[in-house]
DNA sequence: GTCTATAGACTGATAGAC
DNA sequence: GTCTATCAGTCTATAGAC
């Protein structure tokens, strides 16, 4: 494999368990088996670091979110397997998203490095928003009230039981935590 | 003030916005006008500084919860209050909790800490599922679904909106992620 | 592209005077 | 209790050989 995608890899997973300030170029250059001064060759600092982190993850979210829109019609569909997207991210409660991750430390990150953090979260803020929306067409999910509302209070439900479900390295946790908003989803498109 | 009082202080104002690894015991020295090394006089390690401020935390919420238990009669009032709590915690948009914020971070507390951690929100979980149970009798909640899975949600949705509204410094986010939350509680307990 | 070697700054922590 | 002085360890980052 590229050494570039391999740091990546090491990287990512060392910032979703530990926290991007958490791990350095000496810990990178254990897992992936070189010397630290040749990190700097594809990463000359660490927020260029930061940034092919960010910047590859929310093309891959993109592309599943692209991936929902096509394989699930309904609302409740979507909604479902945007959970199960949060709740795979998880792991066995050892791992945060990277979206989770990089807002909890957020105040060492550089200012490029916000910007394309806040873009992401706009974006999953306006995918579930128009989700939403659409639910009120197809019925697919019951108890509606605003759409904006009910997208920001999704997204913050999922990225919280993240955390407590790691907190306390017991995924069944977030389980509880999204059982009743699971319960509002038409029960024959929970997949 | 007493300089043990004057260091917590400052400790947990520089964890909620920064976190715990974020601040060194030269930034505690020069907020508090003293020289680092006399703030292991009163914290020889960093992990009797981070207990000292879980202990203190966790004793001012268990006093608050008990006082909205006094002035509150209704579930719905005492949930209110809750949010209140949580919201009012950050500040402009600033800081987290300190729960929160600790966990975001847990991976470089000690033992003793993260079992204080743990114990904390083992009660905060237990106050909300008594609050949910006694909900049933009073009717004052709309939608009510198992209590446990209700109290994981609402403590979920709550530092998942801390984090998402720091993130964005937007207070309002917090707002929107808790407002089809409100919008369940009878509207004259609402306070 | 990867290496050795090193710079420069900062960290938590300790010894011992006052 | 607070101070000065210092330690050993870490960190990101750079220079320059191969």
């Amino acid at each position: 494999m590229d050494t570039r995608t391999a740091l990546l890899d090491s990287a990512e997973r060392a910032a979703r368990q530990r926290g991007f300030d958490a791990f350095s170029y000496a810990d990178l250059a254990r897992d992936v088996g070189i010397r630290k001064a040749s990190i700097h060759y594809h990463f000359p600092l660490k927020a260029d670091l930061a940034f092919g982190l960010i910047e590859r993850y929310a093309a891959r979210i993109s592309e599943r979110r692209a991936e929902i829109d096509r394989e699930h019609q309904t609302a409740a569909g979507k909604l479902g397997a945007f959970l199960a997207l949060y709740r795979e991210a998880l792991a066995e409660g050892t791992q945060l998203c990277l979206c989770v991750a990089l807002s909890a430390g957020r105040d060492s990150l550089s200012p490029p490095v916000l910007e394309q953090l806040a873009e992401f979260h706009e974006d999953s803020a306006a995918w579930l928003e128009q989700v939403f929306t659409a639910a009120r067409e197809d019925r697919s999910v019951i108890g509606l009230s605003d759409p904006q509302d009910e997208a920001d209070a999704l997204l913050a439900l999922v990225e919280g039981a993240q955390l407590v479900a790691r907190a306390a390295k017991d995924v069944t946790l977030f389980d509880r935590a999204t059982a009743a908003c699971r319960t509002r989803l038409a029960p024959t498109q929970l997949n």
